[in-house]
DNA sequence: TCTGTATATTCGGATAAGCGGATGTGAAAA
DNA sequence: TTTTCACATCCGCTTATCCGAATATACAGA
């Protein structure tokens, strides 16, 4: 609901391990359900969940439900400055974490070419 | 001292409002010691001292002590993306924060032309 | 010295944030 | 229907964070 997302809002979001990770993995590849985040993140689903809300409730992400899946990807409404912020942190965040990007290959679908 | 920055790490102290205030502020204005920006945020000097201790433990600021002043700048060592990140972030913070400038014009010395 | 100014740190208390098992919900399949 | 699967939310709990007055430290000038 709240569409207005500020600077350190958006830091807020990003500043848990756990959300930077879920960013980075929904803007590589493109969407992503939430079984597939639990399993990339190996991390309980009710933590996943809760930080997929936040991120969510904070205008980072949009949600798409598919019958019994839900997928999230990067909202495409958000601010240019925002999508720059979160290009370049994304790009700091896989180079800092190549053992989350290995281990999400095996488990997430193929990034979208486009 | 200055440990690795991750960026999550710089997410988490860009992510409070006087810390990102803060910063913008030292961004914008080059060089600034704590009284300037005790004054510019309209905080109490207690609080504006810990959040800068706190930039500065990140790595995101770096201190010159000059006398019984204590300046603070953006650290120099900024990795790049760094650097990219805190430029957006402040860009939008300033917009985002128009009453903070002009009263910063106010209080703090001219910015470095350079 | 002693005094004043600038800054850092300490302290206790309030609030926020994170955790993960348990439980609720909603949609497909049996 | 009942079951199963995917996901959201609730719950009690622990930890982290923020605050600002009070206090400590560091320096400059008299």
């Amino acid at each position: 609901m709240s569409l207005s997302l500020s600077p350190a809002m958006l830091c807020k979001c990003l500043g848990d391990e756990t959300r930077l990770r879920a960013t980075l993995l929904v803007a590589r590849f493109g969407e992503l359900c939430v079984c597939d985040l639990v399993t990339a993140l190996d991390a309980p689903q009710s933590t996943v969940s809760r930080h997929l809300a936040q991120l969510r409730s904070c205008g980072l992400l949009s949600d798409r439900r598919a019958g019994q899946w839900v997928h999230y990807r990067l909202n495409p409404a958000l601010p240019d400055w925002a999508s720059r912020v979160i290009d370049e942190l994304c790009s700091a965040a896989a180079e800092a974490n190549p053992d989350l990007m290995r281990h999400a290959q095996t488990c997430c679908p193929a990034p979208l070419t486009q």
